[in-house]
RNA sequence: UGGGGCGUAGCCAAGCGGUAAGGCAGCGGAUUUUGAUUCCGCCAUUCGGAGGUUCGAUUCCUCCCGCCCCAG
């Protein structure tokens, strides 16, 4: 019977308070989980951080809201703590990556190390073999080619596949994406059915440990907090054609495509062509140096396929929200793959994933170098 | 201290007698379940300064100031 078990990964928004009440609903044995990640505040007012924080995933806001739907709903739940973990994983990563002059995504590193792997294991060890979040994705099981297949949603206008690349056989393997076939507003009618205070609440958005979405200030102050000093990595400001015309800040300031923030005028628009972590340089020019035919990704997972033995026709997003474009990808290394767009790209850009398609289903993908 | 040119918002710049275009930068907002991008809005009571002509001047005149160029 405990087979049966399913730990829904709460954050207390309307997505996965939605899908516990579905499975309840459904006659489900269901146990509510929430992680918390990070305390809000820990650098609440140091470097000019806010205050105080509302409405942010490992809020207590949020983790009131998710005990309430559980027990609206009858399920046990438990706020299990990763902070650590999630420290060391996603928020130091994501600082160091700034540093270098690369542009991380947070949320692969946090599914990819909290979501999908910490908290199965402790799912199963309160007896539930599988988890179910609140992801707009599809995963089933293809009997032909033995695997576990990570699909778009139905509303391919909340596709979170980009974010799940990262996950393996076995993960998927005992994941659940109960959203998969709904849309939005499908998700916030079924939260009213079942009576869910949080049915109308704001979608969440921006990294969820950068209160306001001010990533910057969010290293300063973390950094101040760990007692470690900003390195300088201001430098200079030179365009395409190697003319100096000014200097910047610092290169975590800055990411590929970046028009904001430059502070010089030409005329027309400047963007960041190419950021020089080792000179500390950051390249700028006109839009039309913003594209590029060709990608290479490393630390590369395979989903639909067990190996890239050969060229293969797909398609691909290199950010969240990116139309799939249309691509070659070939391997060319153990663990490196090399893309060749039918059409450039704008802004591929190092520190971001390049997720491969194949009509909905996800292939694999890796980081762009 | 002879000749010529120019001085309009942070930068570039139009207007050349009728009551300050535009671009860039900046700021604010919308959009966005990563960072960007994009979109919308705001941004010179004032045209180097002082006089004068005129119903009316950034536009014409005079002087001053400051740059630049060519001649010495």
């Amino acid at each position: 019977m405990s087979n049966d078990t399913i730990a829904v990964a709460m954050s207390g928004g309307v997505d996965s308070s939605t899908v516990a009440a579905m499975l309840r609903a459904e006659g489900h044995d269901v146990i509510g989980l929430t992680m918390q990640l990070w305390n809000q505040r820990r650098l609440a007012g140091r470097e000019g951080m806010p205050e105080s924080v509302t409405g942010r995933c490992c809020s207590l806001d949020d983790v009131y809201d998710a005990r309430r739907v559980a027990k609206q709903i009858g399920i046990p739940y438990y706020v299990v703590n990763h902070e650590d973990r999630f420290e060391r994983d996603v928020v130091r990563p994501f600082v160091e990556e700034y540093l270098s002059g690369r542009t991380p995504i947070p949320c692969s590193l946090c599914n990819n190390h909290l979501k999908f792997d910490q908290l199965l294991v402790v799912a199963r060890q309160i007896g539930a073999e599988r988890v179910a979040t609140g992801h707009y994705a599809r995963v089933s099981y293809d009997e032909v080619r033995g695997r576990w297949l990570l699909k778009r949603p139905a509303d391919h206008s909340k596709d979170q596949t980009y974010f799940l690349f990262g996950l393996t056989q076995d993960q998927l393997s005992r994941t659940l994406f109960p959203l998969g076939d709904m849309t939005k507003p499908e998700v916030r009618e079924l939260a009213h059915k079942h009576g869910l205070a949080i049915a109308e609440k704001a979608d969440s958005q921006e990294i969820c440990f950068v209160p306001g979405g001010d990533y910057k200030r969010f290293i300063d102050a973390y950094l101040a907090e760990q007692g470690e000093s900003l390195p300088d990595t201001s430098g200079e400001l030179v365009t395409t054609n190697g003319e100096v015309i000014g200097g910047h800040s610092g290169i975590h300031n800055f990411t590929v495509g970046q028009r904001k923030g430059l502070g010089v005028a030409t005329g027309s628009p400047l963007y960041v062509i190419q950021i020089s972590g080792a000179e500390k340089r950051v390249i700028v020019g006109g839009d039309e140096h913003l594209y590029s035919r060709t990608l290479r990704v490393r630390r590369t997972n395979l989903i639909s396929i067990d190996d890239l033995a050969e060229p293969m026709r797909v398609t691909i997003k290199i950010r969240h929200r990116h139309e799939p474009a249309a691509a070659v990808i070939e391997r060319v290394g153990s663990d490196e793959i090399l893309a060749a767009f039918d059409e450039p790209q704008r802004a591929i850009t190092p520190g971001q994933a390049a997720v491969f398609y194949n009509g909905d289903v996800v292939v694999g993908g890796g980081w762009i170098t």
